[in-house]
DNA sequence: AAGTGTGAAGTCTTTCACAGCT
DNA sequence: AGCTGTGAAAGACTTCACACTT
């Protein structure tokens, strides 16, 4: 019930059951147990309880969820009630594709501004009237447009500068592409995307396995 | 030293190890110690030793670590000294950003055939002599191209149909962007990347954040 | 009978702290 | 003196198991 100590994975999780719990409600399910959602999930029924027991009592013993209460209120639970508006910086392919990518409005995350420095890219035109800026103009569409969270999708070299000027700009939250440790300051939060560290982990598991099969790598 | 119980995150980190060695010896160093790499990572050095103590020992007592033998030692663990060939279902936008992702190559990651179902995509020439392939056409080039990992990068309601295909294909690891639990056999790995549930743990500590400051959401 | 909510137990991961080498 | 390698302690997260409600 203390929000302020709540595991990081059970974070992840929730918007999992948020996802699950559309699913169910869009096939015309009302009521659902703990089981219905871990199932799906390939988890522990009693983690999916657990999970929600941070937040409070959501359920009826004996009986299971209501898919729409419960739904409401992992919504609260996760801040999806709000939006949020989001800016990119860099957009080589990564970037283009973020802000091609029309899964994140779903949730309630918008994109709000594009920056590039490179003059070959400023003031193309994308998707939802929005150009490509250059990045001096950052501070001042990221007061403009009440951006709260930027997208770092630059070279490593140039990330930490970025974040910066991100943060002293007014943003809050960071979500980081580039494969380096960003320092950001008290009452900030990140989160970080490292594809090629995904690879590695997946080429590791994947030697582990050949090995457990007794054959050479 | 016993690398079949090897925690998850040691082998991430290995990959950030891996990183950091680089960029230090592009510097000029040639002894580094456990401090060293944690500093630039804001972790402990305690945790670089006990992760690099599961594959043995790299250092020396008193002095630390000959960064180009534990260069080397990091390497051969994650399996880098081996190139792995993948493919990419759903050339959608995420779909072309990681086919003309340059740094993947540079870990060993060779990108060897697209495929979608688009008619309009078929046929399209990209970077690197390829051309986006009809799905009926997977099993064959994953055979020919020896295709080991399949990156999905298509909608969720046919994640699960195109895993199914490309593991009878031969292939053994997947990396899924689709925003659904896939159901793999044993032998297979897999690691998932949910663009989606990240922006919503972000949005989450950045609620949270706001409430330790005793201010309303 | 069925299914929640939750302390307590179990497991996994990180951190400590120090013996042992250079 | 400085830094590794590692058992042992601490901490984080998951699972069990059962009292409790419908």
């Amino acid at each position: 019930m203390d929000s302020q100590n709540v595991p990081k994975p059970t974070v992840k999780r929730l918007a999992m059951y948020h996802r699950c719990l559309e699913s169910m409600i869009r096939n015309g399910r009302t009521n659902v147990s703990s089981k219905d959602i871990a199932d799906l999930l390939g988890i522990k029924s009693s983690q999916v309880r657990k999970d929600l027991s941070y937040f409070g009592e959501f359920g009826k013993r004996g009986v299971g969820y209501s898919a729409d209460r419960l739904l409401e209120g992992v919504s609260q639970i996760l801040g999806m009630r709000k939006n949020w508006n989001f800016c990119i910086v860099g957009m080589g392919n990564l970037g283009m594709a973020l802000a091609n990518y029309a899964g994140l409005e779903k949730s309630g995350f918008f994109v709000r501004a594009l920056f590039d420095n490179n003059p070959s890219k400023i003031g193309l035109p994308m998707p939802g009237e929005l150009t490509i800026e250059p990045v001096n103009r950052l501070k001042r569409l990221v007061h403009e447009r009440e951006i709260s969270i930027g997208v770092i999708a630059v070279p490593g070299e140039v990330a930490q500068e970025i974040v910066d000027l991100l943060i002293a700009s007014g943003v809050r939250g960071i979500i980081n592409f580039a494969p380096v440790r960003l320092s950001i300051p008290e009452g900030v939060s990140i989160e970080d995307i490292d594809i090629s560290v995904t690879f590695r982990s997946l080429a590791f598991s994947m030697s582990l396995d050949q090995v457990r099969q007794g054959k050479r790598i």
